[in-house]
DNA sequence: GCCTAACCGAGACGGTACGTCTAGTCTTAGA
DNA sequence: TCTAAGACTAGACGTACCGTCTCGGTTAGGC
């Protein structure tokens, strides 16, 4: 059996248009001073519209994202042959983008849109971090796989690990930072007595 | 040479009235929802005397922080035999702390407060987490001393790895996050080939 | 030649349905917040079949009023021996009709309607007064016969200023007005010198 | 002892402004199509300041009518030696500014207006028709002396009627009026048997 | 007994104005 | 000169209706 609604169907078209609208203006003036208005004027839409299917500003901000239209700038994850190597350099390039002027409003943006909605947030940690987490997780499988790491160290827990570090630097900015090869060698191993 | 200014001087005790206030309110609402006009209110103060004193909102706040008003709950650190054991329990708790609905909320604030800000931000978590990096930081260089680290470790980077990954676990909530012990024996060693 | 259009007939159930809630609407509401989303959701009807048939909402309300749904209250005129107690009587009773805090809204909107839409607001008044206008001019003719009015006098006019005194009243809500025998004995005569 | 109030006095320049954007956009648009939202625009203020010291549209009109901005227009009592010609000519001249497309619907604004708040009305129409009110009484009592008008004869409710006769022309708009000649004669007399 | 045009309900659409809230500025009286 | 009070401009908030526009479904003719 078929569920049929009644009344005009939703215009997926104008859904497009407000997700593109809130992705082309949280880059342009940031998470904080996104307002609904903004979006339903730069979609050309209505703001009922909006309010008929989110509640909450940083739905808009996920559904943006997940449908592509928001895009954190990810750093590629180098392989040559060592993966302490390109571990570091993967860790320096990432925090000097999340550093970037240009691109740290949108991921601090990210941020606190997940702060504002447990919901939602999952979603989105999932489609920004996801593919990442996978990256990283693969190099370091292969890398033990290589012999570069133990066979009992677990690659999810080190990633975390490695998301986390990135994540601490960008909102904490710390002014003496600890150096990212300690980090590194600290999480592939070398501590056990 | 000392600096004598005319007019009537700064009222402390209002400035400690306006800390006090957007302490108290910043608990109860969170900081999304704490107000200029609020804190004034609350603290009993004309809106002009924040505005002479403080640009932004999360000035306020990290103010009130550095003056003790606002406590972040710290877990306490075990300090038992094992190294490895103390740091999975402190992991544990913090991270159940950071998913109890009433503390979560605040230190979400603190986060979103260090976004905005980068300026105040710093003075800010090195309050927060200062205290904190040190204790950690202590405990390692302790099981460094006894053997349950290598001695080329750098507690340092350790601390930065265990509470970005504290900060990763509160914003991104994960469906199904890593084991914990993992990313400690991670951090602690065994990882080398 | 009879006019046959093909495709499905106008219903006539749902006309009634639609003129029958917007009158009841009307007296709870009163005219200013008369909606026509109130209108059709009242009559279980589509808002676009409304839009149709109608052009203006006082359309709708003065087509109310003609279908007999809306019904004003008119005061009856007694029938004593004196044209002058008759008329004063009927002034004070309606006068007090229309300080009714139930009855006034009601005639208050039929004047906001007539004053949006002059086409329609013809019919509605031909309608509201008429059968007043009517029998007011019956009573002052045949007061006239009794030879209670003089001959040249015209009954029409004088109906013209009765019901206009009334609506001056129930518009205007002086403070002190003027005695009601005082309007009446003027319009009866005795002012000639 | 004198009142001393805190804080910033109210500013009379914006009082002002409000009061005379009302005027202008009630001219230029009518009463129905007037919104605090244009009134604020276009007087430079805030709406807070509007929604501060008033609470209806009409308190606004009613206020701009008071102060002077909202010229009614008041057609001028001929002074000759004829009252019924005078009243006459005074009648057909008011029912003609009335029907005009430019006053008519400020009148009806006007009528609108009262209708909304019964407090302000009040002073409105005392505002509004005062003056008529005073001119038309005193030119009858002024006609009453010369003989033209019996002595029992009450000019302040003959007035009444001569200005609801018109109100009731404004709003009803009758195809076919009763003649206006003989409404004076009515109101004047002869009406005696 | 279909065909089909016009009707019907439902409800989403782009808009406009609502009345409330907060930001940040300005202007007063008084300490 | 600073503070407390509070009025000011400005503009976003979320809601209610506007009048228009699809939809699927219904209901009479005319063929």
């Amino acid at each position: 059996m078929v569920e049929t609604r009644k009344g005009r169907p939703r215009s997926e078209s104008t859904r497009q248009a407000i997700l593109r609208a809130a992705a082309d203006l949280v880059s342009e003036v940031g998470y904080a001073d996104l307002t609904i208005t903004g979006i339903a004027t730069r979609a050309g839409s209505g703001k009922q519209t909006i309010y008929r299917w989110w509640t909450a500003k940083s739905g808009i901000v996920a559904d943006a994202v997940v449908a592509g239209y928001l895009r954190v700038p990810v750093v590629p994850l180098r392989a040559t042959k060592s993966l302490a190597d390109d571990l570091t350099s993967w860790l320096a390039a990432t925090v000097d983008v999340m550093n970037d002027p240009a691109a740290a409003p949108l991921v601090r943006a990210l941020a606190a849109a997940a702060s504002d909605d447990g919901q939602r947030a999952t979603a989105l940690w999932a489609h920004l971090t996801g593919p990442l987490h996978e990256a990283l997780s693969e190099r370091l499988t292969r890398g033990q796989a290589e012999g570069q790491l133990s066979d009992s160290a677990d690659p999810a827990s080190i990633t975390d690990a490695l998301i986390g570090t990135v994540l601490f630097r960008l909102l904490a900015r710390q002014p003496t930072p600890a150096p990212l090869g300690g980090i590194v060698s600290a999480l592939l191993g070398s501590n056990a007595p």
